[in-house]
DNA sequence: GCAATATTTAGAAAATTATCTAAATATCTA
DNA sequence: TAGATATTTAGATAATTTTCTAAATATTGC
């Protein structure tokens, strides 16, 4: 796991932005980038760091690219946080 | 909570070191320098980001500025985070 | 008050990141 | 195969971030 790739990844607000749109589901690369107001090659720029960090799955659909949540990476990114912040949520508390 | 704040400050690596140094209990600015090989005046700077994230708080003890972790940012933290990645993490599952 | 120590602020240089346009690659359909 | 659509890659520019040096501010102890 690249801790550093994570972080880095989550940084920026398009990207947030993409893996939230990404919560409803797995979209091609031209659906999510109708959201938003830059180009297509910037968009993919976003998508390279987000795969990068392990954050999204691909896979081709004919000439179609459809993006996906990695959801697996999500208990990584817990653990990640816990470890900054162990005095607060080391044993198991509340949810 | 100023989610961008926060993602930003952990996105540099010597933040979260530093973060990770303070999980040690409070310390000055000049003890925390010391594990790192950049200048008081940088040091200085990622203590404003990590301040304005409010995931640090600051008490000036005589000559000394003490830091300390700011551990209640941590559960809204685990939101954002739980929030990103709903499908996995979504309503209690193991941990 | 003055010198010493600790930290921050100001301003500039260096490094990194986000974005763009133009061109390349891949796939589909006719 | 040729033309259309979807996405990525290359290379450049603009914006942001990290770091530095030098100077400023705050506090302590003499």
């Amino acid at each position: 796991m690249k801790q550093q790739a994570v972080f880095r990844a989550l940084a920026d607000p398009t990207r947030r932005a993409i893996l939230k749109q990404l919560q409803g589901g797995p979209m091609s690369a031209g659906e999510i980038g109708e959201a938003f107001d830059i180009t297509g090659a910037s968009l993919s720029h976003h998508f390279t760091v987000l795969k990068h960090a392990d954050l999204v799955r691909t896979e081709r659909r004919g000439q179609y690219i459809v993006y996906s949540l990695n959801s697996t990476v999500m208990e990584d990114l817990t653990r990640m946080v816990l470890d900054l912040f162990p005095t607060a949520g080391a044993r198991g508390g509340k949810r």
